[in-house]
DNA sequence: CTGAAAGCGCTTACAG
DNA sequence: CTGAAAGCGCTTACAG
């Protein structure tokens, strides 16, 4: 009923600046978007007018005009494992940085959720970010022929990709090991549909058999703290000395578990995850482990999709797509070391 | 060039369906958003239509007309902060679980940062949900008018809010320290703008004041790990024998230092933190902390804000606002206990 | 430099 | 039950 001077929660568009402005409501949006186009005068009136009301353009209405939602989609497999955090916050800061809003949303695992979701946001983004995406390859380049899709942690034909480069941090891995006097060490592997697990694992396979050591996989349930606890057992019983995880938090899990069954580690066992997540550093021993930088990760995935969007004039030459490789790197710390004869 | 009869990357809107399916576009419309208002004919004809050209709504249109835009905001002081991965998780379930999608933004801890992204995402969002807010209580009513807002971890008059009731957990902390012979325990404070970390601090007061132990607050100049690494030294020089700390990493930061100066934790010095985030159970000891239900905090922010939405009916009683109290409470690891006399 | 008009993709009264 | 029209808030050629 009050009529407040600075009345809030009122819809205030390009008309209402116009009328009090006195002039043209296209005159608004020249003079708000592209202020040279307009003479100082109106400018300034129009600005007056759309500070005194508090005016601010809605994004929609500008989106279903010229296509630019102003918004970047990150899909995640799992928000909750720590992995991702890293990555998260490098894309989100990324976007800050390009005056765009980050939109999470995750896939719990799922291909088919994933690729529902993907298509949901779709519509309200300039281009999906897919960390380590669990659906197909065509699935995926379809998105990437509507918007842009940047994957990370994967490969797809045509599509851009950020991938650490598991080789040289695995490879330092297996050296320390070996040093260490082990001769057998297993692999605690990720989900099925992980592209990376696949690659990790083949790398590791590939430097154990440079160095003349054994290498062998133990499937997991869940790249959980309790998918590696569940996987103890096993790794014992495969007579390995040494394990290589295909995550942390899998590390910790198989790390706690051996602990509570009396392996002495580093003495008796090593451990050795993937990732460098916050925490990792906080067990006893403080958890080796082969870092991926997904921070930059996040924000390389970031540029590559600024770099894919239409820009102004025409785009003649659809660039090949982008492929970042950021080298891995091994983080020894106390869980891994000499392995003591027994 | 190719006339790919599945052809992906163009848009197709409900026009294209109209003409497939030989009808007018408003009767599109209609079948698809409320097939009972059409024949089943017509609703087939629909149907298949939009399945054969793999149709999905613009939401950005849908929500310019209607105003719902699908989509909750959640802005988090420092996404870095692991306190918040929990809430984030919550949030972001919760959302997908009604059909939302959640867009996730930071403040970098700024007053000012936050009003504007808040301000930015507004129009594009069917409400914000603020997890410790910096920004005054006005400002943040004046969001609340435009669009339902629910703040965390704070209370501001006539806005939905989910507060953690603290006293239980601090009650409970205070009284373990006294058992264990503590008579001094200071409190390393959060940001000057953190509402709860002004409570915590009455809390614990509070608490003593009742059993009879002096309570003494320590600013820090950042809650993070290395903030608690600076607070070591006058902690140490204020004669308290235990911290309370405004969250885990500061705990964390704090005891970490504390050890690095021979400081025996518990015998000599009792840590706890607050938050009970991931990996504090990983130290060494394992870090005693006051858990909040952020989770929960998250989904139940997210059913505030889906109460407060305009129904599609008129909403005759302006409803008093939502105010959720989850209880806090004491986990006891390892990092505090009795002391023992030098 | 500025105004009038058309249109982005959808929904919703309004007629019939 | 269905069609034709208007409109959500903005931008952008097109005239002048």
């Amino acid at each position: 009923m009050a009529k407040s001077s600075s009345a809030a929660g009122t819809k205030v568009t390009i008309y209402d600046i116009a009328k009090v402005a006195g002039v043209n409501p296209s005159t608004v949006s020249r003079a708000l978007g592209k202020p040279e186009r307009v003479s100082a005068k109106t400018r300034k009136l129009v600005e007056e007018a759309a500070a005194e009301l508090n005016f601010r353009a809605n994004p929609l209405a500008r989106a279903l005009l010229n296509g630019r939602t102003g918004t970047i989609g990150l899909i995640v497999a799992d928000i909750t494992n720590p992995s991702y955090f890293d990555m998260i916050r490098g894309a989100q800061s990324a976007a800050a940085a390009n005056g765009l809003t980050l939109v999470l949303a995750e896939s719990a695992e799922s291909a088919s959720t994933e690729l529902m979701v993907a298509q949901r946001i779709q519509p309200s983004t300039d281009g999906i970010i897919l960390a380590s995406p669990r659906m197909s390859d065509p699935e995926i380049r379809a998105l990437n022929n509507t918007k842009p899709v940047a994957v990370i942690n994967r490969s797809v034909e045509s599509v851009d990709s950020v991938v650490p480069d598991v080789e040289p941090g695995i490879a330092e891995a297996v050296r320390h090991l070996a040093s260490g006097g082990h001769r057998k060490i297993a692999f605690l592997s990720g989900p099925d549909a992980s592209w990376i697990s696949g690659r990790r694992w083949d790398s590791l396979r590939a430097a154990c058999e440079w160095t003349g050591r054994e290498a062998l996989l133990i499937p997991t349930t869940a790249p959980t703290a309790e998918g590696g606890r569940r996987a103890a057992r096993e790794v014992v019983a495969s007579g390995a000395t040494a394990a290589l995880c295909y995550n942390d938090v899998l590390a910790i899990g198989l790390m706690r578990e051996l602990q509570a069954a009396q392996v002495k580690i580093p003495d008796e066992f090593s451990v050795i995850g993937f990732d460098n997540i916050f925490g990792s550093d906080f067990t006893t021993p403080a958890l080796t482990t082969i870092a991926s930088p997904f921070s930059e990760a996040g924000t390389t995935a970031l540029s590559l999709i600024l770099a894919a969007l239409p820009s102004d004039g025409s785009d003649p030459l659809p660039a090949p797509p982008g492929r970042a490789a950021l080298p891995t790197s091994l983080i020894v710390r106390g869980s891994s070391g000499r392995l003591l004869a027994g």
